[in-house]
Order: structure tokens, then C-alpha cells, then sequence
DNA sequence: GCTTGACCTTGACCCTGCGTCAGGGTTGGA
DNA sequence: TCCAACCCTGACGCAGGGTCAAGGTCAAGC
């Protein structure tokens, strides 16, 4: 008769393993010596073995127990089951492979095909790594907030990009990040920006929501928000487009 | 900005995991707001896709800290590591599958094709099912005992195969397996095996070790222990077989 | 007869990567 | 004003064991 220790060399099983499967009653405790050593024999040898093999398929030990006292009929439907779940597995992991590559290459894992162009597009224009990524930042969360507004806001901006003066205006505001906020260039720029605004934006779009709005609102605030330069420049640009929009009102009341 | 449940939604991580990530410091605290819900950015959706991508790669999470802070360098080898970790995963799961396969298809699994074989002669030649079995285990605790002498073994009983009167022997064996311990024709049985095992098994094999004789008397054990007829038998035919050697000795010594 | 080292016993705590309460507070819409 | 749907922290639970701890046993060598 074989003792644990011995029962865990044939089986390449741990001893801990076993008593494991004791406790769960995967494996009946057989008869004790007089020491209290427990006492194995052979038919303990070919279920130990029957276990192992099915935990080593990843077969979870609580469907074991069942599997072990199962008829061959429901046995092999079992099993396919079983098989169907790791072919599914490895299904998975062949993606995360995929997942993890795109990891080591940049936005595509985060963004829609269609803004990851807008993206390539903006450094293609000359704009600055450090503004691609504050657009990159705005994008995701605009998909995270409003991911049915993303199709008519990506087109918009495709639209704002064939425009020559949209792109200058892209550019120099690029730039201007690092500008001081008292620059007069600044003034300039705002009147430029909102002249564009006025001269190819409709009032309304379609689909304006307020909620809509508020994240419009927060995407910009996110933009606007990380350089001081850029912040006075959407205050005076602002201003002008009312001026634009309302000529009779006072042009400095806040 | 995000809401917890917001950033959950995004990411496809549940809201618990992203606390965990927090408390394990993977994943910054971000800032709260007046009610003390915590307000996340793009920038945390980017980080938090990078954890989620590693993490559903099974990458374990102390690991994904560290590769948080490396340089995109070192990223790039560990992620490369991980690669491979995949690709050693996918390899043992379809090897897992293979065993599942083997699984449904009976004894395949557990033991080496020429036994798988002799056990299939077995049932050709009329042997109960109960009978194979138990010839089933005993090989299976061979192969775990001591897998060098298996194929000794197996060539021993495939000659034994070969003669009509071992046959002839086994398959009324298998039928003596309900005989009462009684029965008158349990001491012809046992004759009959004792007189083929004189004639046809030399004294000593070669190889035979301590540990060998162990395992052998152990798998003797296990398959007369099944059936009491089969332990009188057995009696019978070792008392018979020491006869046939030694003729000079008293016929009922114990 | 004694020690040593390799076994065996039970019990209890540790790990990962979260799921799932419990027992609260907050927000937003009807 | 109420309710559902959020949010918060804290604690316990799961598989599948690893790893002590604190002993009892066994065989060998001296």
C-alpha cells in the first residue's frame, strides 16, 4: 500500500493537492494505519489520475466531482462542452495577442478608425505632438460621453480640415499654446478664428442635445483648459463671434 | 468629466475592478468632487485600457505596475515576453484539448497504446467487461509503479496471448470471478494456471528489483482482492505451482 | 537506547483577481 | 417628494492550492 507521499510521486500530483481533493471530496479518504498514515492502493491510483488529467484541462475541481460519477453519455457531452470552452479560450488569447501588439503602437487600440485619420492628419499638417495628444484626450472622452454624437462630429471635422483657413488657423493656434496670454497675436487670432466659426457654421446643428452640449462644453473646457494662452484666446474669441452674430449690442458688456 | 460608472461602461472593466486597480495602486486615485465621487479624464481612460489590455492578457497585476512606468523601450521587450507567454498558453490548451479527446475515448488516456491493445484482445476474446477493468487498473498501476519494466511486460503478455491455453485459462478465470470459494472447479482452474505457469515462465526475469517484485505483488493484490474466488484460486495455484518446483517438499507446509 | 532526518498528521493563514453583499450617501427625473 | 440608479467604504468569499507551525512516526546508524 502506498503512502501520500509516495501516492504523489507516482501521480506527479502534490501532496497538498491531494489532501485538497480529500477536503473538497474529489478523492475518498481511504483507510488509516495504526499511525494514522493514510493508506492508498491501486483503484486510488487511476482516480487520482482521472482528476488530474481533468484539472489539468482546466476543468474547474466542482465539475470534476460531477464528471467523476457521470455515465459515459453524459461524460462525452461534458467533455465537448469542455472542448468548446478552451477552443474559446484560445479564441480569446489569440486576440489579446493582437490587443497587446497595438499596444506597443499607439491610439488604434483606444479610438474609431475614422479619428485615429484625423489624428494622423493633424501631424501630417506640421501640429505638434503635444496639441495631437490634447486632441486625442478630448476624443476620448467625447466617445466615452456622447459615442452616438461621434459620426456627426467626425464628419465635422473632416469638413473643418478641407478648409484651408481652418488649417492655418489649426496650426497657428498650435503654436500659440506657449504664447503669453497678453500676445497681441492673440487678438488677431481669435478674430480668425471666429470669422471661420461664423462664416461656416450653421447655428443649429442637428442632434443638439444638452446633453450634447454639456459634453461639447466639457471637451472644450478640456482643450481650452491646458494652456493659459489658449484660454484667453477662447475668451476673445468668444467676444467677437457675439459681436459678429449681434452687431447693435454693446461690444463690451460680459 | 467621468463618473466611475461611466469610465466602467467605456473601458468594458467593471466598476469593482477599477477600485481594485486603485487600491493596488495601479491605477492613480483621481481627483473627487464635492460629494466625493470620484471624476476621472481622458488620460485615466487611456491608462486604464492599457491596464485592461495587459490584465485580460494574464498578466499578473504586480507586473502590469511595474510596466506602467517603463520606458516604451523595455515595454516593448516585456510586452514581447508576454507574447510569447500567449503563445505557450494557446499551445498547452490545445494540447488540453487533446487530452479532453482522448478523454471521452475510454482507457486511450491513461495508458500506452500496446496496453490499450491487449485490453481490446481481451474483449475479442469474450472477457466480462468487469474483468477488463480490473486488468485496466492493474496496468495503470504498473505504469505508475514502475513504468521501465512495462515494456517487459507487455511482451510477457502478449506471448502469453499467443498460447491457446492461457486463453482458454483467462477467460475461465474471468467466468470463476462469481464462482463460490468452494466451488470443486476452482482447484482444477488452479492446476490448470499453475501447470502453464511452470512451463512456459522461466524462474527470473531479468530486471527484477525489490521495487519491481513491490509493484508486481501490489497489482497481484489489487486483482485477486476483487473477487474471493479469485483469492482462494489463487491460494490454490501458489500452493500448486510450489509443488510442481520442488517435489520433495511436504505437499502442506504453510 | 538515542539521535537524526525524512516522513506523516491537522490547522490556519497567504496569494490573485476580482464578485458580491451590507449599509450607507447622492443625483436626477417623474 | 419619491424612487431608481448611482456612488462610497469595508468585509467576506471563491478556486487551487503554497507555506508555515507544531507536533507524531519510522528507519537507519551510532
Amino acid at each position: 500500500m502506498l503512502t501520500i507521499g509516495q501516492l504523489a510521486d507516482y501521480t506527479g500530483v502534490t501532496v497538498r493537492a491531494i489532501r485538497h481533493y480529500h477536503q473538497r471530496g474529489l478523492l475518498a479518504e481511504p483507510a488509516r494505519d495504526a499511525s494514522g498514515y493514510r493508506r492508498y492502493d491501486g483503484r486510488d491510483v487511476v482516480e487520482l489520475i482521472r482528476i488530474k488529467t481533468l484539472a489539468e484541462a482546466g476543468v474547474p475541481l466542482a465539475r470534476i466531482q460531477e464528471l467523476l460519477d457521470a455515465e459515459p453519455a453524459e461524460f462525452s457531452g461534458a467533455a465537448r462542452q469542455i472542448d468548446e470552452a478552451l477552443k474559446q479560450k484560445i479564441r480569446e488569447l489569440t486576440q489579446h495577442r493582437r490587443k497587446i501588439a497595438e499596444l506597443t503602437g499607439g491610439e488604434r487600440l483606444f479610438l474609431p478608425a475614422e479619428i485615429v485619420d484625423i489624428l494622423g492628419e493633424l501631424r501630417r499638417m506640421g501640429v505638434s505632438e503635444r496639441t495631437v495628444q490634447i486632441e486625442r484626450d478630448a476624443w476620448i472622452l467625447m466617445v466615452a460621453l456622447s459615442p452616438e454624437l461621434i459620426p456627426e462630429w467626425v464628419s465635422t471635422k473632416r469638413g473643418a480640415l478641407d478648409d484651408p483657413e481652418f488649417r492655418r488657423i489649426y496650426v497657428l493656434g498650435d503654436q500659440a499654446y506657449d504664447w503669453d496670454p497678453s500676445d497681441p497675436r492673440l487678438a488677431e487670432l481669435a478674430d480668425a478664428m471666429a470669422a471661420w466659426a461664423a462664416s461656416s457654421r450653421p447655428d443649429t446643428s442637428p442632434g443638439e442635445t444638452p446633453a450634447s452640449l454639456a459634453a461639447a462644453a466639457l471637451m472644450i473646457s478640456h482643450i481650452v483648459g491646458s494652456s493659459p494662452s489658449w484660454e484667453r484666446m477662447n475668451e476673445l474669441a468668444a467676444k467677437r463671434l457675439r459681436a459678429l452674430k449681434d452687431p447693435q449690442r454693446p461690444p463690451d458688456s460680459p
